[in-house]
DNA sequence: TACGGCCGATCTGTGTGCAATACTTCATCG
DNA sequence: CGATGAAGTATTGCACACAGATCGGCCGTA
């Protein structure tokens, strides 16, 4: 079993607390109510939002505590290409071996979305599983720390349009060019399922 | 005056230790001893602690502290072509128009480097400038994240060898290929530049 | 001698307290 | 009427205190 510190706990709650819009953007947060809502002190609460300002998932504002980070829709034009690219790297440097035994798994999950009502999260697990063989520990280190960014833009526009077909036969087509040993045919595909679901974004 | 909060004081403080040996790779941190000799309290200490953990220089044992980052030459081999993706990501999205502006900017550091005696000073200076006009801050705040726990691989195999002119040169071929608005041609090479370097480092 | 459990010292993780700074309110002035 | 400033409140940033976990040494046993 491993071991939880509170901080980590905290940190998942006031994510969550953000990503779904119960803290909106640039709200100040009020440090004592917080803690005496989570019921815990100020001192490992203020250890997460520092953890959660170096993220970017809020900012600190020296002397004035912390803010949730701003919401411009010009940030996740930003941020999703940068995923987008931050993937392909992974993919990249994912050894052959490994490689060869991604296209299976991936369109496994691709089945499971087409039953699946959470398309979000089934989504989130492909991506999580194209990328999880990476070698580069730094580099998964980033990408975990930017994805929650984007998520926040995700579920704010999120409209419940039907770009779960879309997305899965974009998926499928991916996984189809990673068996036919073109990485770079799966890299540009990546990047355009990224760019077209900021497309559906902007679009709503 | 921007106001500075005493965390970020630490961190710089305890990154230069980590990155010259003061502090040696997994060594732990007491947290006591440490906040008596820098002469503050444990609770702004351990902030930075964190910010530093999130970051990847230390990392937390929960129960058990803050150790440094292990020290593991492979490591350096992820780092390297991580920065230098990074680098060539920054480049790729800055407007024409900053980039146009940028290799005379360049070739002036790099005349400054043939005079200085501190190499690595420059040549961090020269990185800088070519990835600051890039306008997607998300990835900017990545490189800067990423690059310290680079250094601490170059100031330890850093041996004197005289990398200097090489370097240069390979700058001022950068800055020829984004005069000529050759793009891809001037990321190769800043590929190839951080690779060559880190070619340095094993060999020492 | 090697091993394992116990016990005290040490240290981390968290809670609480305090001073300085930022915010709010409201009255005064231009 | 808007701007300005002062007093009072609220909140942060840092210091300190305490409980529980961890580490190292000691002893007993095989």
């Amino acid at each position: 079993m491993v071991k939880r510190l509170m901080r980590g706990e905290l940190i998942e709650e006031i994510t969550a607390r953000v990503l779904d819009g119960r803290f909106p953007a640039d709200t100040r947060i009020n440090e004592v109510r917080l803690a005496n809502e989570l019921g815990v002190s100020r001192t490992p609460l203020r250890e997460a939002l520092i953890g959660l300002a170096d993220r970017g998932l809020l900012v600190a504002a020296p002397g004035r505590g912390f803010l949730v980070a701003p919401f411009d829709p010009q940030e996740a034009r930003r941020l999703y290409p940068l995923v987008a690219e931050l993937e392909a790297l992974a993919l990249r440097w994912t050894s052959p071996l490994e490689l060869a035994s991604l296209p299976d798994a991936l369109d496994r999950i691709s089945d499971e979305i087409a039953d699946s009502c959470d398309l979000p999260a089934a989504d989130d697990r492909w991506h999580a599983l194209l990328t999880s063989r990476c070698d580069n520990p730094h580099l998964l280190r980033l990408i975990e720390q930017t994805k929650p960014l984007l998520k926040r833009y995700e579920t704010a526009y999120f409209g419940g349009r039907d770009r779960a077909a879309e997305s899965v036969a974009e998926h499928r087509e991916i996984a189809a060019a990673l068996r036919a040993d073109d990485l770079p045919g799966a890299s540009a595909l990546l990047v355009r399922n990224w760019v077209k679901a900021l497309a559906y974004l902007k679009g709503s």
